[in-house]
DNA sequence: GTTAGGG
DNA sequence: CCCTAAC
């Protein structure tokens, strides 16, 4: 019934209470502890988390490991390099028939993770066994995968027996039931963490040598344990250490490692977000600087790092990680968690927070981080239409996003979701959208204006880009919702930024020439005033659509004019070295103007000190005289005191 | 409506 | 330059 999520959490102060005193014999060679503990939670039979009541943390808190016998809940504990060591010098209690799991999964950093403690074997052979050190190899890695799979196959009932443990392995089946109150159910599935594990199977205690380790050694003593576990009953452990490098991950992949990580959903498609929060979660309470693990083309690689330490390159196949969650969520079915889980959540400007202290405390650790911006969001929102629905793909930058995601489906597969729909009108007539892909607050997207403007321009100017890309007449617009998919598709940005750039020269002959541009000086390097037709600040098409201002290469007299605008009123009054210094230049807005400013003072400060040399441009860019930067670092100077 | 910053 | 969150 019941089910372990880890969820991370700083509890680290939880933590070092309890495990800082107990090894501190060990800090000296404990080098590579990092210490990071997990939010307890429970997963009752709907498939929602439960945290952990402060019972069960005090629990586990006071009592190192307590895995209650005939319980109905079992925490299981997953041990850090320290807290491993720790294992050794006390008691662990392992008990059977719990119907819920209470279990510390291990993070980033931690030395062995206790996989999946429905296999007995893992427990005996493991936190027993510390004598017999098996390094760890592919091989072993191939054989656990195997077994995690086959153990799956079997359902719980094979991992349902929890051995009692031998008492003279210091590991003390304990009986009684002091600790949880709930009824007692036969426990069907104990630990099973999305991830599986590798463990390293060496307890600290035996690399760091250490006669204090009595435990260890009382462990080790148990014959039968060893030699089990010197067999295929390899525990399944693994060495996480490091960072994650999330960069190359789709975004279903990325929720779906927040969801491993954290134990919950999440629908928050921005990736830098997702990125930033997998990472906060994992490094956490760890003041480690953080480097190994990498998420590759679905695995997990713990990279070698300088540690002494016997094994750390572990490949843990991120099929299992999906696996592994699938099994979790069985009980209930996907879309149950997704409902679940979007239900539970707030929108709150469009993002989907979730309304436990949890995220607070996320956002309190990020350093004020920019929120997504909804663009991302929306893009994203897109894409997962795009993957519910669509047939018809054009190759876009949203898709290569998503695509070998072998996660997405898990996520997005509810073919139940609630979607909301609106009505576009689009080419004259109307057409039902969800509504969560176009909400766009500020100005209107312009690119399907610009693709309805554009349809007419387009007839006219056979073979242009955006005519060959968009595959439908209006006729089909109008009439087939079916086809809205591959609306919206060609409406979004891709398309939309191939328009922009491949159609330009066809705009150039197709805009009117509205304003001739005044600027006297206008005499720029680029030579553009030739082809320079619109100067209007807001370039318009015919169909009153906007299309990306066409460039214009600052001019010296223009970048003068703003250094001195920017010495009368100061960096940031940009509207009002605007209003004074650029009525005459309408194309320059305030925000040209910053963003220009923002370029001067990364090149003056770039150049000047080291290259005396003037200015070597790089191609292309405006030869600014050194006097000009100088100028302009005196000034940001200023205005930074 | 402006400004700040990321892209 | 664009886009958008934050003022």
């Amino acid at each position: 019934m019941g089910t372990v999520v880890g969820t991370v959490e700083d509890r680290r102060d939880m933590f070092e209470g309890s495990a800082q005193t107990m090894i501190t014999p060990f800090s000296s060679t404990n080098q590579i502890g990092n210490p990071v503990a997990y939010k307890l939670v429970r997963v009752s039979g709907d498939g929602s988390l439960v945290p952990a009541t402060d019972e069960e943390i005090l629990e586990v808190n006071e009592t190192d490991i307590h895995i209650a016998s005939d319980a109905c809940q079992t925490v299981g504990y997953l041990a850090t390099d320290e807290e491993n060591s720790e294992v050794n010098e006390t008691d662990v209690h392992i008990a059977s028939d719990a119907c819920q799991t209470v279990g510390y999964l291990p993070a980033e950093g931690i030395h062995s993770r206790l996989s999946q403690l429905e296999s007995s074997e893992a427990i005996n052979s493991g936190l027993l066994q510390s004598d017999n050190v098996q390094p760890y190899t592919d091989q072993y890695n191939e054989e656990m995968l195997l077994k995690v799979e086959k153990e799956e196959r079997l359902g719980n009932a094979h991992g349902s027996q929890m051995p009692s443990t031998p008492p003279d392995a210091n590991i003390q089946c304990s009986n009684e039931n002091n600790f949880f109150e709930e009824d007692q159910v036969h426990h069907e599935a104990l630990l099973q963490e999305p991830v599986s594990f590798s463990m390293n199977v060496q307890n600290e205690c035996k690399m760091n040598e250490s006669d204090k380790i009595e435990p260890c050694s009382n462990a080790a003593a148990s014959p039968k344990e060893t030699a089990f576990s010197a067999a295929a009953q390899k525990p399944d452990f693994s060495r996480v250490r490091g960072e994650i490098c999330l960069d190359n991950l789709p975004i279903k992949a990325l929720q779906e490692t927040f969801r491993a990580t954290f134990g919950r959903e999440t629908t928050v498609k921005d990736k830098t977000w997702l990125k930033r929060r997998i990472a906060m979660g994992l490094i956490n309470s760890c003041d480690v600087p953080t480097t190994n693990l990498r998420v590759k083309d679905s695995k997990l690689v713990v990279n070698q790092e300088k540690s002494n330490d016997v094994t750390n390159v572990v490949s843990k196949d991120m099929g299992d990680d999906v696996r592994a969650t699938k099994t979790k969520d069985a009980p209930s079915s996907t879309d149950h968690v997704n409902g679940h889980s979007n239900a539970s959540g707030h929108i709150l400007g469009g993002n989907l927070y979730y309304a436990s202290e949890d995220y607070s405390s996320e956002q309190r650790a990020a350093k004020r981080v920019r929120k997504p911006t909804r663009r991302y969001i929306e893009e994203l929102s897109e894409t997962d239409e795009k993957q519910q629905n669509d047939k018809s793909m054009i190759p876009s930058k949203d898709q290569s996003l998503s695509e070998k995601s072998e996660v997405r489906s898990i996520s997005v597969s509810s073919g139940k979701r609630i979607t909301v729909t609106r009505m576009v009108s689009l080419a004259g007539s109307e057409i039902e959208v969800p509504y969560v892909s176009h909400v766009r607050r500020s100005r209107p997207r312009e690119n399907i204006m610009a693709l309805m403007g554009c349809h007419s321009i387009c007839l006219e100017n056979k073979g242009s880009a955006a005519e060959s890309n968009l595959n439908f007449s209006p006729s089909q617009l109008s009439s087939e919702v079916v086809n809205r998919d591959s609306v919206e598709k060609s409406a979004s940005r891709p398309v939309q930024k191939e328009f922009a750039t491949s159609d330009e020269n066809n705009e150039e002959h197709i805009l009117s020439e509205v304003d001739q541009d005044m600027e006297p000086e206008h005499i720029d390097s680029s030579g553009n005033s030739s082809d320079d037709n619109n100067d209007t600040g807001v370039p318009i098409m015919q169909g009153g659509a906007l299309r990306r201002k066409h460039h214009r290469a600052w001019t010296l007299s223009e970048v003068t004019k703003l250094v001195e605008g920017v010495s009368k009123y100061g960096a940031g009054k940009w509207s009002e070295i605007k209003k004074h210094l650029f009525s005459s230049h309408s194309y320059r807005t305030s925000v040209d103007l910053k963003d220009k400013w923002r370029n001067l003072l990364k090149t003056s400060f770039a150049q000047s000190p080291s290259n005396s040399v003037g200015s070597l441009k790089k191609h292309g860019s405006m030869h600014i005289p050194m006097q000009i930067l100088l100028r302009v670092r005196e000034l940001a100077e200023k205005q930074s005191q």
